[in-house]
DNA sequence: CTGAAAGCGCTTACAG
DNA sequence: CTGAAAGCGCTTACAG
């Protein structure tokens, strides 16, 4: 329970010393230039700044100040997260991602299955209790009721990949309205003006995608009505591969879609075989967008398009915003953080076919 | 131009050996806390950490962590705001903390007036070379063209009240959207079925504030119908007398409407006048809510209830995202951060008078 | 504006 | 699991 991870030092121990002989100025000039205590020549000033960047001495400093508050953290889980069926690669990369930064700063990390149900605030409290965590990071979790709970007692928590609408706790998600108009933009760009968004009733986090597909069009100044959507019953590849020939079978074929942007790259994974199935070609019938950046997109056949989502450093942001709210005290405003995707342009995409 | 500002240290110089003293326990036993280089018993950690906490060591420490790579910084405002005529008191509220905030960690902070038409990502450029600053904050800035430039480029550039709709710059505003929705959504718990969102054709902070006020309307169930919406021609108490006036004379009278939610202080404050100059009663015939927090509010008659928004800790955000910047890396994912909103009411507001 | 030297605060074996 | 003592890294007058 208390029992000390050797926190994986390996880190080369820059210091002071090496960016002053590497910089080639005096230990004190390094000194003055990281703390502003003397004035400096903009030439040696600059030097110093880069080689102590280059080295990584900046980094390091700045983990120095972050104190050891974190010891043990509890992570709650909703129980579909852990699930072993149809496996939720988005979910699992974070955790590994997550796990490792522990790992590498010491932090015990405890899993807390969840259930959405109520008593989920109980079980969070009980566990932190026997587990003497610091903090709670919860995964995928937006009940109101636990987050009611939570807001009103005396728990550090942080969400990850999830919202409270009403920011009582602060959050970490990826960009995903902008990540969203970011693709729909794209397909724009390259003459596409009839898009197929595929998504599902899912969380919050989802439906902020709908929106940035939504923007894209108002942006653009597209017609509304040429801005389609599909609703799968769930994010599975067969969901989406259902989907997406139920809609063929009841438009009669593409009618006039010539680009299709899903929510999710498992949806556009099974879009993928839907169309594979029919003979329809990917990219020169139709575009295939996904969401997430997931391996599985990467090596299908067409590769596949998407949004990649910074899947390793949404896990270390929400330990950093857990370790800032023990540090700097509750009443500070919460802080609501969504991280920069970025778009990536691979085989399952192209202009549009039926173009002027 | 590399004269140091003394940097006004005047905290009280807290170390490891005040903690130790008032937690009663060794200097070392301190650092072993705060480092987990030890296993320590629960209530000495949870004394300790208090105690380094209750003391201001904690955040101390983190501001040490920060290395002063930032000695000059460039503020990029349109002349709209510096303009002395119809003050623009938020964004001066968010420049006096930012100011006190540079002041106190001695950074010399350096106006650049950029005019949003072309040849603005020029100015700043310039400024930065003559002035040798390290960065450059841009508030109330979005217009995509000096965005573009400023992203290709290889200036550290956050922006202050605004948002990248690339996510190519980091950004630092309030929870518009969730203000928003937290506003309505009392309004509603209040009784209220038909509100009024009075706002202007501002920048996409503004709208989404709009966002908001609609997301109550669903979240509740209410028909979209009773969310109805009045455009101001500008953002000064004027502008909203002169709307709401027109809005009463269209309507012949307040036709159902039970609350007036204003995407501005300033607004409401034009509202409030225009109620009472046709003798309509606050709160007892309409209420009326705002949104900033700015002074003159809390003096209205009645005082009017807003959304706070936490207009001193947002410059201080911009800079620790623009020094983060500097020091992790160019390639690290962008961050939008969103600071909480608070809600305060006052007596401007009441329950809905025709309740059953 | 830079650097040699003294000094201070925190960390780190180590004893109990 | 705690604390006295040595040691290390960074800061800070101060000389040039």
């Amino acid at each position: 329970m208390s029992r000390i991870v050797p926190a994986g030092d390996r880190a080369p121990k820059v210091g002071i010393k090496d960016v002053s002989r590497e910089a080639g100025v005096a230990i004190s000039t390094v000194s003055h230039v990281l703390n502003g205590t003397a004035p400096i020549s903009p030439a040696v000033r600059g030097r110093v700044l880069e080689v102590a960047g280059r080295l990584g001495y900046l980094a390091r400093r700045q983990a120095m100040g972050t104190i050891k508050t974190l010891q043990t953290v509890l992570i709650a889980l909703p129980p579909e997260t852990l699930a072993q069926t149809s496996i939720n690669m988005v979910s699992w990369t974070m955790l590994r991602a997550l796990g490792a930064a522990c790992e590498q700063r010491g932090i015990k990390l405890e899993p807390c299955p969840v259930d959405s149900a109520a008593g989920a605030y109980r079980t969070i409290v009980d566990a932190i209790g026997s587990a003497g965590a610091d903090g709670v990071l919860l995964l995928n979790v937006d009940e109101p009721g636990v987050l009611d709970a939570l807001a009103q007692s005396e728990v550090a928590a942080v969400l990850l990949n999830a919202e409270d609408s009403q920011m009582r706790l602060d959050s970490v998600t990826p960009g995903n309205r902008f990540g969203a108009c970011l693709a729909a933009n794209w397909l724009i760009g390259q003459g596409h003006r009839r898009i197929l968004h595929m998504t599902w009733h899912g969380r919050t986090t989802i439906r902020r995608r709908s929106e940035g597909f939504l923007d894209a069009f108002a942006e653009s100044g597209l017609k509304r009505e040429n801005a389609l959507f599909c609703h799968a019953t769930g994010w599975e590849p067969e969901s989406g591969a259902l989907a997406m020939d139920n809609w063929l079978d009841e438009h009669g074929g593409l009618d006039g879609v010539t680009a299709v942007f899903c929510a999710a790259d498992n949806l556009a994974l099974g879009v993928l075989q839907a169309f594979a199935a029919r003979g329809i070609s990917v990219p020169g019938d139709i575009s295939v967008m996904g969401f997430d950046g997931i391996a599985p997109g990467q090596f299908a056949a067409p590769s596949l398009s998407t949004v990649n989502i910074p899947l390793d450093q949404l896990g270390p942001a929400a330990l950093n915003l857990l370790a800032q709210r023990l540090t700097g005290g509750r009443d500070a405003p919460r802080q609501k953080l969504e991280l920069g995707c970025e778009l990536v342009i691979r085989n399952s995409t192209g202009q549009c076919p039926n173009q002027g």
